[in-house]
RNA sequence: CGGGGCAUAGCGCAGCCUGGUAGCGCAUCUGGUUUGGGACCAGAGGGUCGUAAGUUCGAAUCUUACUGCCCCGACCA
């Protein structure tokens, strides 16, 4: 992509609106504009950012087995009449009429229509253990949006729903997708710890939130720096590997504020091991068993053919909140740099030189299409302005790898630097094998 | 929903107290000069001052209602 061609709105000032660093630089670098309180147009960078992490979360989910689908946004009132959560919910869910008079609501969640889903379709134990996943648009009317696409109104959630016949099984997938979100977040390069945590309107009796630390988060943690040095890359997806997994993470003390509790975290944790620090919460599992099977008459067969109510589990991930967390857990002294893997380009061609020079020109324009046609997501910044005016921005928009051209190097080489990092001299050649390194590590 | 605040050009703000018909910086456009950390000169465009009503000869300014947005609290991916 070229600069000059990108809707790229990059405003100087910071909108007063935002609070948070994550908002601020959303707005200034042009990936979101605010359309309402909490409701969101994404930006082309922004879009790319958002796209790139619902890729890595729906590998890590087929991963683990489960299977992509898509459930609408507007769903019918009688089905969570059913559950007895159309009057449970609360004023947090759009209710809707259409002309008919008939009761929709904007989905906040799926549990209804998936077991509606579910029940109509799977009759045997034969089909089962089954997860089944969609990532789309939700909407809750929070209270008090804030924090820009953070805690919006309508967001982007891949939610996932697992049926099986006995509690044990249950049990086996919610260990499944406790691996697959580990793996997810590691892969956005955060580091996310779980924590033991409440069920809430979804209802049930195990459940674990998963916090990634960022000084700006809202949610305290009362921890062990052990917690950090857990490598899931020693695990599996066995039922065995996955239970010891679960346990060396549920064996060290992790709590939120609302569950903390000062002598069981002095006991459990040595004082030079504690940590107390802050984080934002991307991703939450739930085991409710038959919560929603049971009211909703999601039965199967079994084996000597009698009717057993499914066991159910969900898991949720913010995926558009992700955006903005990412950015609060890597923006550092008015400096972006993005995760390799979710980065809207990974690489920036600024040319410093002036209009006239074709050198330059030619030199920058031959090493972004060489990059193209590596496969890299390239922005070459072919832009008129001046080299400071450059070097902002790209400080702005994060992208994680700049290649430099101007007076300063000989014609076969470029200065490659990494933002916040080193700055060396680099053939082309060389360029193209330390990017291709990062992009396999 | 309770408490607080804001609404004037794309963004950041001044003007309001004390009424006389809107201004600054940045951004944008045109021409020229410039080019390794937010350049310079000259010119130009852009605002029914959130909406409605009221007071007044006259309202961005005073009054009332409404709407939107932000901050603190409970809730949540």
């Amino acid at each position: 992509m070229k600069l000059s061609q990108l809707f790229l709105p990059i405003v100087k000032d910071t909108p007063s609106d935002a609070k948070i660093k994550s908002h601020q630089l959303m707005l200034r670098a042009g990936m979101v504009r605010q359309s309402s309180a909490g409701i969101y147009s994404w930006l082309p960078l922004g879009f790319k950012v958002l796209k790139k992490i619902e890729t890595i979360v729906r590998e890590e989910q087929d991963n683990a087995g489960a299977q992509e689908m898509l459930m609408p946004t507007i769903q019918s009132a009688d089905l969570w009449k059913e559950s007895g959560r159309y009057d449970g919910y609360g004023q947090e869910m759009l209710r809707i009429k259409d002309r008919q008079d008939r009761e929709l609501l904007y989905g906040p969640t799926n549990e209804e229509l998936i077991t509606q889903i579910f029940r109509d379709n799977i009759k045997s134990y034969k089909s089962l253990p089954l997860i089944l996943y969609h990532i789309q648009w939700k909407f809750r009317d929070e209270i008090r949006p804030r924090f820009g696409v953070m805690r919006g109104r309508e967001f982007l959630m891949k939610d996932s729903y697992s049926f099986d016949v006995t509690k044990d099984g249950a049990k086996l997938s919610y260990n499944k997708m406790f691996y697959a979100y580990l793996k997810t977040f590691q892969r956005l390069g955060l580091k996310a710890i779980p924590l033991a945590a409440d069920t809430g309107p979804i209802g049930g009796d195990l459940s674990h939130e998963f916090i990634i630390l960022a000084e700006t988060g809202e949610s305290q943690i009362y921890t062990s720096k052990k917690i950090l040095d857990v490598n899931i890359d020693n695990f599996s997806n066995s039922k065995e590997s996955l239970e010891s997994m679960v346990k060396s993470y549920t064996e060290i003390y992790s709590a939120t504020d609302e569950k903390f509790n000062q002598s069981e975290f002095d006991s459990r944790v040595k004082k030079e091991d504690q940590l107390i620090t802050r984080g934002i919460e991307v991703g939450h599992i739930f085991y409710f068993g038959d919560k929603y099977s049971k009211p909703m008459k999601a039965h199967v067969n079994s084996a000597t053919g009698e009717n057993i109510t499914v066991e159910m589990g969900s898991y949720g991930i913010g995926v558009s909140r992700l955006v903005g967390a990412i950015i609060e857990a890597n923006y550092n002294n008015n400096v972006m740099k993005w995760p390799f893997s979710v980065t809207p380009y990974h690489v920036a061609i600024i040319n410093l030189g002036n209009k006239n020079d074709n050198e330059c020109k030619n030199k920058a324009l031959n090493i972004y299409q060489k990059l193209k046609k590596h496969a890299f997501d390239v922005l070459l910044d072919d832009t008129d302005e001046s080299p400071a005016s450059k070097f902002k921005n790209f400080d702005l928009i994060g992208i994680p790898y700049q290649i430099i051209i101007g007076s300063k190097q000989s014609i076969s080489e470029f200065e490659f630097k990494e933002v916040n990092g080193k700055k060396e001299n680099l053939s082309e050649d060389d360029i193209i094998r330390k990017l291709q390194t990062t992009y396999f590590n």
